[in-house]
DNA sequence: CTGAAAGCGCTTACAG
DNA sequence: CTGAAAGCGCTTACAG
């Protein structure tokens, strides 16, 4: 490759100064129609591409926001509505976003993490949003670095209440709500599935638990620890888990999926077991991502509302970027129960 | 937020020059050890970020790489591979990935694309892997910008034959194998499924259209367009496709479906329908991710090797980036035939 | 081993 | 409307 065109080339070449070229490049002033018509002209012609680190180096601001998704093997349905929530609401703001993934230790120091360099240096991007699932060593790393980002509260592991600088969806009121209304329709042989490790799997297994006791019933769980490289979504985790408690024989007349693709796993489980959802068991999820739609009836689960869940994180971290890195006060969204096909009253 | 703490900030507070701490920075030449230590000491409890842009001025390489996805609505389990295979890669190689989704219509000429600030402006990424579906306006944008990439060739749509600066997979043989192994099988009456408007879908109806032909049979396809919105990999493609054949009674006793998803949704419709795979009916696949393995019994595919795929791109683009944007030697990599327990020889 | 200085490619008052 | 010049925050010969 030759060497590179920069703006004096352009300058030289229309035959006007740097500054003229850098005021079309960037709208700014008024400028010479046919100056403006040439110096386009010649841009086009040379094919020139500015510097970005030569104008960012002057204007402070990127304009360009990272989605730093941590410590997941692929990007999974859940996350990726999170994503398309941010792109949507932050590309009509102008700014760009890209995604970086990162995988990191929980019990790595803070000043030991091997950040990337879009974190660990200023002017690549002037934000960042953390999804994923985020231990505090990040979070410290992030603020002795004084990097301003918005956090994807529910996944962050071992944080108590509701912090500054995050959205969180409320999976409480739906949990509970799928749990009484499997109580009303007659169920008392209600399990539920799913790792205590993961904060959200954990909220989902306590409201479950609240829900049982507040009406006599006692919680049967079935919480072996999530494989954490399991890439389908917790699929085999589902089936494995029908499996064991088929085979023990326990009484069970409806599961309560931690999620969609532990459900997805569990209705498989149970059809090939013999069992028909809901005839023979209810069956419930939670995230209403893709695998809720899978199953056949599809799955009565909790909708999670991930687009706004990124619009959400993309608006705070807009206004914490305006407000020189404010705090910012915590959002909640509400989350919907879905009623699909996959529950109802109990075999006599 | 406070003032920005500078190199000059760190140099003043260690009672250094500037250039020293630069050398720190980069574990460049030879720097006193105990000078070194008082600068890093410093550096953390200033909680200093080094400016890329100044340093980016003066190095021409950022060492990042940009993962360009265009045209998906959703991060889908296919594109995920490769970017895991690119990102292991370079990592490795000390480069850091960022991924950016773009959407652009084919018939915008290349000049009036509305290209992200990554790819109008250089200095911040080195180069591009291209990824998703692509079309002849995006590449020459790119030539025309002179932005170094190197692109994921069976989704160019439009391009004929194989170009340099391309990794393929090689779905020819495999395809024809899988419709090969049904013939030997004993099937005559096989359908494919998938829309021909996407180069990969059509590729593979081709293979298909040649294998029947080869041995005398009538091809039958279902090639109404998919819904390039289409959220669910083709699942719902799949279940209308299959109760289009079925309610026109056309006789069928195997189905080669375009991909993973179109295929799950084939296989639902057909248990629906109260057909069983495969004592009624044999199914195939293609693309051997996450959905081949959610049917039951799981599905008979064609492994395209995404990681490796995502590998060689990322080695290739480093390798153009070494030798100043040369073109590179197309690379075709092979693809297997997985069989499973989808198919098996027809009823009689 | 270390520092002063030039220079990377831009933007933006400032002066005209 | 336009250009010369300062300056953004770094790195890297160069000289010591």
């Amino acid at each position: 490759m030759e060497k590179h065109i920069t703006i004096k080339d352009v300058a030289r070449k229309a035959k006007v100064g740097i500054a003229t070229v850098s005021r079309v490049l960037n709208n700014s002033q008024r400028v010479d129609p046919e100056t403006r018509k040439t110096i386009q002209a010649v841009i086009r012609q040379l094919g020139y591409r500015p510097n970005a680190s030569g104008r960012r180096l002057v204007k402070k601001a990127t304009e360009m926001v990272c989605f730093l998704l941590s410590n997941r093997e692929f990007m999974n349905p859940f996350h990726s509505g999170v994503l398309h929530g941010v792109e949507r609401y932050l590309s009509q703001a102008g700014h760009d976003v890209v995604f970086t993934n990162l995988h990191y230790a929980q019990d790595t120091a803070a000043e030991a993490l091997a950040l990337p360099r879009i974190v660990n240096h200023r002017g690549i991007a002037d934000g960042f949003i953390l999804s994923g699932t985020n231990y505090p060593n990040l979070v410290a790393a992030m603020d002795a670095l004084r990097v301003p980002y918005v956090l994807f509260g529910n996944n962050l592991v071992g944080g108590r209440g509701r912090r500054t600088d995050a959205v969180y969806y409320d999976d409480a009121s739906s949990s509970r709500q799928l749990v009484e209304r499997l109580i009303a329709m007659g169920h008392r042989h209600i399990w539920y599935l799913g790792d205590l490790s993961m904060p959200w799997f954990r909220r989902r297994a306590e409201t479950y638990r609240q829900a049982m006791k507040a009406h006599g019933l006692t919680p049967s769980e079935y919480t072996e620890p999530y494989d954490r490289d399991d890439r389908d979504y917790g699929t085999s985790y589902g089936t494995q888990a029908v499996n064991r408690i088929l085979a023990q024989g326990r009484p069970v007349t409806a599961i309560v999926a931690g999620n969609d693709g532990i459900a997805y796993g569990t209705w498989r489980a149970l059809r090939r077991a013999g069992l028909h959802v809901p005839d023979d068991l209810s069956l419930v999820g939670f995230d209403d991502v893709h695998e809720a739609r899978l199953t056949d009836p599809e799955l009565t689960t909790v909708h999670v509302p991930t687009e706004e869940l990124g619009q959400a994180c993309a608006r705070m971290l807009l206004e914490k970027l305006k407000h020189h890195g404010a705090p910012q006060k915590p959002v909640v969204i509400g989350t919907s129960l879905v009623e699909r096909g996959s529950w109802g009253p109990p075999k006599l």
